[in-house]
DNA sequence: ATAAGTGCAAAGCATTTGCTTTGAA
DNA sequence: TTCAAAGCAAATGCTTTGCACTTAT
């Protein structure tokens, strides 16, 4: 099976494609790491530095808005955005180093589909983050 | 087997009890919703208005930060805080109303200290949010 | 053409902080 | 008595918005 891609998307709900809207997500689309809104707009600027952080900040609400990306939050303040589709994960994130690890669980997903629905709930969304320290082997 | 109460908690790792310390303290034992700093700060006021917004902010997080109390982010952008270990659950937000139902699932629970321990990880601390909409019967 | 998008700077909100006064131990 | 805590208001930091200008369709 083939994902589309965020522009493919954005071409199918009729979001008007522009110079910035382009670069912010080609931006997005590079990121492999997790980057809050102020990290999008530094490396978007760096490219083509027409791009202002009110864009950016209103690009990701639309395509938020679009379930085109998806808003994560991780305690921090900061906004992150990715792409709502395309490797659908979880999040473990490491306390001590700030690392983010992507996983995903199939039994997960499904007893949470379970959870809702005994709970007489369709569910529509979720959000799972795991806060872990490092196991240094076994001392 | 009997639960600590917030005071009990306080005393024991020495934090200072002062008037207003105990006042928020109470509002968050007497709440069973998930109100927000502000509504905290309201509750608390309406009982005795001789307690700052700032205060509110500065105790519940020595209070976080002491593993006293948790932190809840619905999306929203406000802060909420509740009860660390008594009554550990996590939470299903109704998308139409904002209604939080609060659950618990054992099989879940575990199978994120597995998923972590497969990682890598220690689990220290978890989130996790249901969000979803109303079953209206099966039509 | 024209409705939608952008930049800029100002405004908004939740949260934090500096400083002086108050109070717990 | 003495140092932490509280109150107040100013400051902060992320995010949003009003308005004049620009651009995609």
């Amino acid at each position: 099976m083939m994902l589309e891609t965020i522009s493919e998307r954005c071409r199918k709900v009729g979001i008007r494609m522009t110079g910035q809207r382009r670069l912010i997500i080609k931006v997005l689309e590079d990121s492999d790491d997790h980057p809050d809104v102020e990290t999008l707009f530094e490396r978007a600027n760096k490219i083509d530095n027409k791009v202002s952080i009110a864009t950016v900040y209103r690009t990701v609400k639309i395509l938020k808005n679009a379930g085109i990306l998806e808003k994560l939050e991780f305690n921090d303040g900061r906004s992150r955005f990715e792409d709502a589709v395309r490797n659908h994960h979880d999040h473990l994130i490491d306390v001590d180093s700030g690392t983010v690890i992507e996983f995903i669980d199939e039994e997960i997903e499904h007893m949470q589909k379970k959870i809702a629905k005994k709970l007489g709930y369709e569910l529509i969304g979720h959000k799972l983050e795991l806060y872990g320290k490092k196991n240094e082997g076994n001392h």
